[in-house]
DNA sequence: TATAATTGTGGGTAATAGTGGGTAATTGTC
DNA sequence: GACAATTACCCACTATTACCCACAATTATA
C-alpha cells in the first residue's frame, strides 16, 4: 500500500527573481525531499504549469517507463516526451530552487508564480493562467458530478 | 536490483562547431563515465539521433548479442547492424566529444543539436528532426492513454 | 508585548560550464 | 619517406550557475 507521508495540498504564492530562482513553501521541503539531500524532480506538467516530485515518486514512473518497450517507435516516443523534460534540482540554503529557463518558458513563468500541493506532486503556475483554466471549470455541469459519483467521492 | 545511478534526464541545446565536436552536458558526464578514465559508446539510434551509452551499458548489450548463435544467417546481420555504428569515445578536457562524421550524416546534425537525457542512454537530436517527432505526439491520444494505462504510469 | 526563530527576497562574488581557435601529433596516401 | 588530412591537445574568453551573506517580514515563544 502506497504511505501517505509525501502528500501535498494548499496554495501559495511567491515571486519569481531575476535570477529564475522561487522559493518552496517551507511546509513542503521536508516532504519533497526526506532523504535530507534535498534533491527532487521538476517537469513539464500535462496543463500548462510545471510539476515538481520527490525523488523516490519520479523514480516510480521511470521505472514503470523502463518496462516499456525500445523497440516500438510508439513507445519510444512515448518515452522521450516524459523525460526529456525532467530535471533533477537541489534548493539553495534557503530553501529556493533555480527553475530551468526552458521550463520557464513551457509554463509561461514571469515574475511571480503560484505553488500548489498536488497529492503526489507540487504544481507551479502563472497566475493568470492557473486563473483561466479555472474560469473554464464548471461545477454545476453534469460531467463533474458523474466523476464525482463514478469515483465514490463524497465531499 | 538495477541500480540508479546511471539514469539520464532533461533536455539541453549546443551547438556543434566546426570540428564536430558538441558539448555534453556536465550533468551528464559522472554518469556517463563513472570509472574516471572518461570512455562511453557512441552509436546509431533507432530514431533519426545518436544514442550515447555508458561503457557499462553498452558492454551489457554486447553481451547478450554474443549470445546469439553465429551460424544463423539473420542472426549474423542482427548483429552485425548494431555493432558495426557503435563507437568508443572520449571526452577533451572541456567535456565535449568529437562524434564520427559518418555518425555526424546519420543523424542529420549540422550546428546546432540537442542533448536528450534517455534513461540508460542519451540521445544527440537535429533539433528540428526532433520538433517533428515530438509534434506525432498528443497525450490527450487514445493511443497514448492506453499506453500509460496499461504500463501503470500513474504521473 | 517583547524577543527570538524562521521564512521569504535580493544581490555580490567565486567557481563552473560552454564556445572558439591555434598548434602539435597522428594517421593515411602517394 | 614526404605530404596532406585528420585528430588530439592546449589555451583563452564569455556566460551561466552555485555559493555566500545580508536583511526584511512573518511567525513562534517567553
Amino acid at each position: 500500500m502506497a504511505s501517505r507521508t509525501n502528500t501535498f495540498s494548499g496554495q501559495y504564492q511567491y515571486s519569481i527573481d531575476s535570477k529564475g530562482r522561487i522559493n518552496v513553501p517551507a511546509k513542503f521541503r521536508q516532504s519533497l525531499s526526506p532523504d535530507s539531500d534535498d534533491t527532487f524532480v521538476i517537469t513539464r506538467g500535462l496543463d500548462p504549469c510545471l510539476w515538481i516530485y520527490p525523488l523516490e515518486e519520479w523514480e516510480r514512473i521511470e521505472d514503470n517507463l523502463r518496462n516499456l518497450s525500445f523497440l516500438r517507435p510508439k513507445e519510444r516516443q512515448f518515452i522521450r516526451q516524459i523525460v526529456r523534460w525532467a530535471t533533477p534540482a537541489k534548493y539553495d540554503k534557503q530553501g529556493r530552487i533555480t527553475i530551468p529557463s526552458t521550463l520557464l518558458e513551457i509554463a509561461d513563468l514571469q515574475d511571480n508564480a503560484i505553488i500548489i500541493g498536488y497529492l503526489n506532486k507540487i504544481e507551479v503556475w502563472n497566475p493568470d493562467n492557473l486563473e483561466s483554466e479555472a474560469a473554464e471549470v464548471d461545477f454545476s455541469d453534469e460531467e463533474y458530478e458523474s466523476l464525482a459519483t463514478q469515483n465514490q467521492i463524497r465531499l
